[in-house]
DNA sequence: CTATACTGCTTAAACGTTTAAACTAAGTAT
DNA sequence: ATACTTAGTTTAAACGTTTAAGCAGTATAG
């Protein structure tokens, strides 16, 4: 059915043998001392015939793929949407390509893109952790198969990753929060044990015990993942208890979307009633009556240094890690002001 | 560096062929006449050595990659991050792995993205085409390459497509909004020839026609593609020059989010002093102090139909094309109110 | 005791590349 | 005349699979 060319037809076209229009197409005519009017008919025949060469083939032969795995924790977030992006421009730049998978959290389904795509000879993997996935990075680190964390990142496991530094991003928002003049503060997270979980907990935890407070789990939010049902149950009981809370740090994106909606649909004002800080960048919050205060995450930079290290990685003969934190930026705005 | 166990590495440490190696992993010991004793030992020896099959090889053999190229339109935005999701889980079921790349609405990163994956031999595409992409399709076509569009087509191009009826989704939208009363319906759409734009104005001009209304220079507000200065220039003028429009139609989700927050901006109350109609539904709406009216679109069965149409060209010996229409519904709340 | 059939395996070619090595024909140096 | 160089090309093996064909050796039928 489907017409594929290869260098053999090429060859046969301008009767030559197959090694000469290799050499000619991937531009070592000089080294293979290959006559100017042969490579010119060759060139002109490749083109005459639509030649497209097969990667799968000369991956086969090099042992490279020039492709990295990217497995995402859930690609219908915009927050990963938008991190694919800048993984794929720079990966582009650097004449590789990106397969891309969505493991919707699940390390079940993370374990079986991984293994899709090492059937598939893919050189490194970018990895968003799902919970749960020590044991198939420890697997990758034996097979020998270079990869990057993001966003996540786990202490016991050998690795390299791109991160930001979560424990400060926390601590100052909520630093910031007390230092407005707010007197409960209230903490919103997952209830898993990602390490960037905890991070944000500890920064939250940290600069309420800095000025004096006492975190008790009346300022507490621990919601399941994936679960709206219990993050309504647990946030409009945080919110409408008696808590006195004047407060709320969101510790992720779609905790953030979440809570803003249900502060919304319970009529109580930002920040006139409670004060509110939120997690990531989101085009929701222009949507959002009141200007929305969040830790902002340098997604560019965290994709174009995730792609460096694995290219680095993957290039280099003797296995590294790299480690980077960076950090996240403040936004502040009405949201979180004190009225 | 990397340790990678292939068949002769198993049939060595057997003491076999590789030939036998490939039926027994194959399942095929039966028609191959393997003894038992003998397959135990490779499967053993397989799992063992960690084996994982080389995809690449195999493909090469095979000449089927079972993977299918997706270039979406722009992989940041959500509603093609929903879309690429479950084109994901379809294809998955299917057996097929999914390249995912984004054009950004740029048909020159379509092309090379389109070249980099025929360089993989995928099977099929899948592609919500970016503008000034005809000649690519024509091009995929001459070389036998099933494809299918999404979310847009192209009248004059023979292929296979699933899309909604745009025309049908304005007009009745529209329809809606002069139902309610309202006399002056503006719409929004981008200033490009995709058959999309064109079918979605039609549906709101054919509706304003019917209600005996004329459509008007001061009704119609065309930006250029991702160019929010343009867009708040031109909008602005719309809203702000005395042409006495009481409701909006906007045609895409980007425009939606964007207008919405103009209106925002520009304190015009909806839908008291203006009612509003979306396109798409969006996570921001959440958020607006207004619930949204919007046109929902069935991303899932696009996403299935899409895979599934394709899984059939790849598999049938001669070419045909299956089009696809699909209705949409319409959202109706506060925003589109007569007050 | 000779065909024939079956069992359990191996061989070898092929898919589309790359690339070291070999080959031929001509030119140059001695 | 002989040896050596150079230019321009071909040959062949290899990457990791699949699979048709072949080959022993044993079992069964007549």
């Amino acid at each position: 059915m489907r017409n594929k060319i290869s260098l053999k037809d090429i060859a046969k076209a301008v009767g030559v043998s197959t090694a000469l229009v290799s050499y000619v197409l991937n531009n070592r005519e000089r080294e293979a001392r290959v006559s100017p009017e042969t490579a010119k008919k060759i060139r002109e025949a490749a083109k005459e015939l639509n030649y497209q060469p097969n990667q799968l083939a000369k991956s086969l032969k090099s042992g490279k793929s020039l492709a990295i795995g990217l497995i995402l924790a859930d690609i219908s977030n915009p927050f990963f949407g938008h991190l694919a992006r800048t993984i794929e421009d720079e990966s582009k730049k650097k004449g590789y390509t990106v397969i891309v998978g969505s493991s919707d959290e699940n390390y079940k389904n993370s374990e079986r893109l991984m293994n899709t795509f090492i059937e598939r000879q893919i050189d490194g993997f970018i990895i968003a952790p799902a919970e749960g996935s020590e044991a198939q990075l420890k697997y990758l680190n034996e097979l020998n198969i270079p990869f990057v964390l993001i966003d996540r990142y786990f202490k016991e496991i050998e690795s390299s990753y791109v991160v930001i530094d979560n424990f400060r991003a926390t601590h100052d928002a909520t630093a910031k929060l007390l230092e407005l003049g707010h007197q409960n503060v209230a903490f919103v997270c997952y209830n898993n044990q990602l390490q960037h979980t905890i991070d944000r907990y500890n920064g939250y935890s940290k600069a309420m015990e800095e000025a004096g407070k006492k975190v008790t789990s009346k300022l507490l939010c621990k919601v399941k993942f994936n679960n709206p049902g219990d993050f309504h149950l647990k946030f409009r009981n945080l919110m409408t208890k008696g808590n006195k809370i004047d407060a709320v740090l969101f510790s992720t994106n779609t905790l953030s979307t979440l809570g803003l909606k249900t502060l919304m649909d319970l009529g109580i004002k930002i920040p006139d009633e409670v004060a509110v800080f939120c997690f990531d960048e989101s085009e929701s919050y222009d949507l959002f009556y009141c200007p929305v205060s969040y830790v902002s995450q340098p997604l560019k930079e965290i994709g174009q240094r995730a792609v460096q290290i694995l290219v680095e990685m993957i290039g280099a003969k003797s296995g590294f890690h790299r480690q980077v934190i960076l950090n996240s930026e403040l936004v502040i705005r009405e949201s979180c002001e004190k009225r």
